[in-house]
DNA sequence: TTGTACGCGTTATCAA
DNA sequence: TTGATAACGCGTACAA
């Protein structure tokens, strides 16, 4: 019974067949063309019903050039900062009545360059870049400028002069280096006299927080300037490693690139016997949900992801539309101060 | 400068004409037809490269009736559990030369429809689907039930016989119940007496994980029958609600649906001055990273997500070669003791 | 070994 | 208000 005669698929000209019309006019019917009079629309929907009639986009979109479809290429989906943006992009786009093709490059860049192919390939009407390696130049130098946004970029995209920046059209941003800022201020003030910086190798947003956080040192506490380290963006796996990685004597303070390193570290440190926050500060960036979980709460830099994501969209599909390109946007990030970085005892 | 003369796509015609050949040469040669000499091919390359062709992935699919493409609809992109699982799925699809729409369907059965129609709007040549309302069975009665391949599902997929389940092809599961039974074992073993389930309504993996927990406890200890609890699936936000949705008294136990509930019930009893382990254990399910660095450790159920992904992927892409769908494929999970469910003391 | 001709399913133009 | 026709860019059967 289930012979396997593959079922053609169902065409306009199917409908049109059926409805007793030509396929202009089950076109015109289906897309709302207001010169169609009222029985016909009902008939052809009828009919577009009864055969269950699924348009068929490929044929539309060689034909409009339009696709209504827009690429995002994501660092890594099953990161929880990026799934988050992610999520939140993709539902915005939906609302506007657009697909969103996902890719991953996991910070490889040839992966990239490829992913990017295969956006136009499909012919995508906009690309969104999440992170990642490819920078908006080159993105832009391989294709139309005006229909590409990044999310959270390198500092370097745009001129940057502490934390202001300016003049890069279609960057969405969090204003990274006031939390950092923000999170530096809270450490001093609470009394912290040896501050480290853990950072994560080769992650672009790796180099705005770890500078700043430097700059920020100096003009508070010029005689204990910053000690840095880099991991592995794997590092976090292994908690022993990343107390053992700040060296001796320990530092009284540690700001970490991300919340994963933050809670790894404070992890490592217990494992050690060292108490978090007595003996050292421990704080982390990106505010996922699972550091207010932790024990104690992790302090860290909120990054509005959800509203990176809707922006990122709402710019993007403005673009599309307008033919040009939104300014430059930097949303505001929240510092929370958790037990992990209490001041002193308690 | 920047006029907006659309620069009209480059197409097979122009690089033909660059080169000196037919256009249906340069389809050869850029598609490795054998019979293509190699000069030939060679210039056919150079213009292509230099014209920077980009080929159309909308009047090839018209063309040839495949895409080479994916769909794989997801509950929530931005849950650790999916976005991993998708990650997974998405790399092996591309290195088998696929690309995947993804598409979110938020647990809302009319977007998850409606995200069917795109996929087929689309023309995939296969669908997944990720947990999530949408039935193995309706989505079958809507598309080619051999292109459909299923990620963790209800039990009610297929026959379910105390974690034996037979005949449903194109299933990719986890063995849930046999973690579950190992779980409760463990909790029975240490001591404990009274223990309870937090559940989360309306997610489809919840009925098997609560059946299991309630028929195994009933074996091993009938005299104390599993106290069942339901929470909305964002109760994990809020902690304090969490730990008091178990009542008085508490049980000496909780197995929660996820690691997260877990996560957040270990928080909440903090706060109320319960010790974990001493007064209640609580193991979660699902094995995400941060059971392993939250203080004590989450004892938990680990899912294998990332060959859920890739096997999930291999699965369906070989059968879209070769027309027939792979057996029903049960994944075995680990039962991960970490200090959350230590017995007694320490 | 290469070129010619056709059709995939749609929408837009033009004519009726 | 509706219908006939052409074209979007590609792959392939057939002819050369």
């Amino acid at each position: 019974m289930s012979q396997p005669e593959r079922p053609r698929r169902v065409t306009l000209a199917d409908v049109a067949r059926a409805t007793g019309v030509s396929a202009s006019t089950v076109s015109r019917a289906l897309s709302g063309d207001p010169r169609i009079t009222e029985p016909t629309r009902a008939a052809v929907e009828a009919a577009a019903a009864a055969l269950s009639y699924i348009p068929n986009a490929a044929a539309r979109s060689l034909r409009v050039r339009r696709t209504r479809t827009i690429g995002m290429l994501v660092a890594d989906l099953a990161d929880p900062v990026h799934g988050q943006i992610a999520a939140a992009f993709q539902a915005e786009a939906r609302a506007r009545g657009f697909t969103v093709l996902f890719l991953a490059g996991y910070y490889d860049h040839e992966v990239e360059r490829r992913a990017l192919d295969v956006f136009l390939e499909h012919g995508v009407d906009g690309i969104a870049l999440l992170s990642g390696t490819l920078g908006l130049h080159e993105a832009r130098s391989r294709w139309r400028p005006d229909r590409i946004v990044v999310v959270q970029p390198d500092q370097r995209t745009g001129g940057t002069a502490r934390g202001r920046s300016y003049g890069a059209p279609g960057v969405i941003r969090s204003d990274d280096a006031a939390g950092v800022t923000a999170a530096i201020h809270h450490l001093v003030a609470t009394g912290r006299r040896s501050l480290a910086y853990l950072g994560v190798e080769g992650r672009p947003s790796n180099g705005i927080r770890r500078d700043t956080a430097r700059a920020v040192l100096r003009d508070n506490l010029p005689e204990a300037p910053l000690h840095v380290v880099g991991l592995s963006s794997e590092a976090w796996h292994d908690p022993d490693a990343v107390a053992l990685a700040l060296g001796e004597p320990l530092p009284d303070a540690v700001l970490c690139y991300n919340d994963m390193l933050g809670l790894a570290l404070m992890d490592g440190l217990r494992r050690r016997g060292t108490r978090v926050p007595e003996d050292v500060a421990v704080v982390g960036f990106d505010g996922i949900p699972f550091t207010a979980l932790a024990n104690p709460g992790l302090s860290t830099v909120v990054t509005p992801m959800a509203q990176l994501g809707a922006l990122a969209a709402r710019t993007l599909i403005e673009a599309i539309g307008s033919g040009t390109m939104g300014p430059e946007l930097t949303l505001p990030v929240e510092f929370i101060v958790r037990g992990s970085s209490g001041a002193g005892a308690r």
